[in-house]
DNA sequence: CAGCTCATGTGAACGGCTTTTACATGAGGT
DNA sequence: ACCTCATGTAAAAGCCGTTCACATGAGCTG
């Protein structure tokens, strides 16, 4: 019984009764402290109090916790896009950017879930359950997207949604996995990785023809603007007062 | 000797001769085939002949082995981006796409490089060497934007180079990692990876107010032109027929 | 050429991890 | 009270990373 942590709180018999729990509590932890690579089916069930062969009542092999992991940060990755967009208000370009946003926010705030979901290297195919989350999460980027392109100026080609939404997810997460955790391969930047990407989506949309101006005391954008955003009263662009 | 490989050419005698080479070499393959988790050093080692104690002779540990692949993947990087850019010839956006393109082809090409670059979870200040190496082509994507800002449409106020560059990168990072490689997670894309990117990056500079037009027929862009491309004869936009 | 030295490779061993198999426990239904 | 089956344990096999004492022989020195 020498991996019986006696720290766990209540004194437990032979069953666990809640296993499959702790084990997914437990590789969270693991994870956020050592990368998916870090973490190990044998440290979590020592953490969760059991013996090393319990965690297999529960999950086929250790790429099957990790991948339930992964679906499960894809569940709560789509909730907090889903409230982020907010259906769009208060105005379609504002709720757009605060997906974006929300979708930085995950990464630096839940980077277990993150790591399993982008970089554990599992095959996507393998998994349907996995694959679908996935899909639901972007499906939100797509929706708002969606809504996006049917505000395109008029005069301007309208842009394909999907690719939109395609471009707006490959910003998000190269900015993510490039500048956005502390422990990641953090360069000296002269922004936060925040501002960098609302910058680079505003440049974005408005190389689309979407009026980007958002001075504070401005009117709400009307959104059926002149193609381009170049008019009087936009002298700094998107970047603040980057060196 | 259990593990001596008899497919290797010469039979060599004690001393390998070349092993850091033929371990690296290894190295590649087998993380290329299986991702640097998947990577074990006791495979590398068989597979140069030799024995799996031999490798400690010329790294420290296995970290050290994915740090020096991860180190020579941004050389040959850098060698790649420098080629691509070719000194801003023929003209500055021209190379400057020319770049993204071969940001793409190398994550394409080579993703054992790529991940151990991107994706092995190395801690980034613990090898000065490596950091440098990845700064250094960096420093071409840098470079190019400083170039490409400095031909900012006059009018139009100027984009800072170091944040540019930073865009430039997510965006290609974020392609390459999402949809680059063949193993990764393929989704159904309406359009090719590299498409994405190079519609993506063309929106970008329009955003800036770089005109972006690039008709085969039409004449090498002026870059002095009125702030945005809207004039006649933009009718598709930089996306081809997306559906 | 003889001899020395040291970089390079070997064998064996330790501890840890993953996974399997036979067995133990006890919660919940009959 | 009894049975059954999900859940947990113990033990073992096989792999890996890493270390250490020892073997080999390439290249220098005289």
């Amino acid at each position: 019984m020498s991996w019986r942590k006696d720290q766990g709180r209540s004194e437990r018999g032979y069953h666990h009764g809640n296993l499959k729990e702790a084990l997914l509590q437990a590789a969270l932890d693991l994870i956020s402290k050592k990368g998916p690579a870090g973490f190990t089916f044998a440290d979590a069930a020592r953490m969760a109090g059991v013996s090393p062969a319990a965690p297999y009542r529960h999950f086929r092999d250790r790429d099957e916790l990790i991948a339930s992991i992964a679906q499960r940060g894809f569940e709560q990755f789509e909730q907090q896009l889903t409230q982020a967009w907010d259906d769009g208000r208060p105005d379609t370009v504002t709720a757009f950017e605060r997906v974006g946003k929300a979708y930085l926010a995950f990464a630096r705030q839940e980077p277990a879930f993150y790591s399993a979901m982008f970089e554990s290297g599992l095959p996507p195919d393998a998994n349907p359950a996995l694959m679908a989350a996935g899909e639901r999460a972007f499906a939100i980027i797509r929706a708002a997207a969606e809504r996006l392109a049917a505000l395109a100026p008029p005069g301007t080609p309208r842009p394909p949604a999907m690719m939109m939404a395609l471009h707006i997810w490959s910003m998000s997460h190269g900015v993510a996995s490039l500048f956005g955790r502390g422990d990641a391969a953090r360069r000296k930047l002269p922004m936060s990785a925040e501002d960098l990407l609302e910058a680079e989506v505003l440049i974005y949309l408005r190389g689309l023809g979407f009026p980007t101006d958002r001075r504070p005391g401005a009117t709400p954008p009307p959104l059926n603007d002149k193609p381009t955003g170049d008019k009087a009263g936009e002298k700094a662009g998107p970047w603040g007062k980057a060196k």
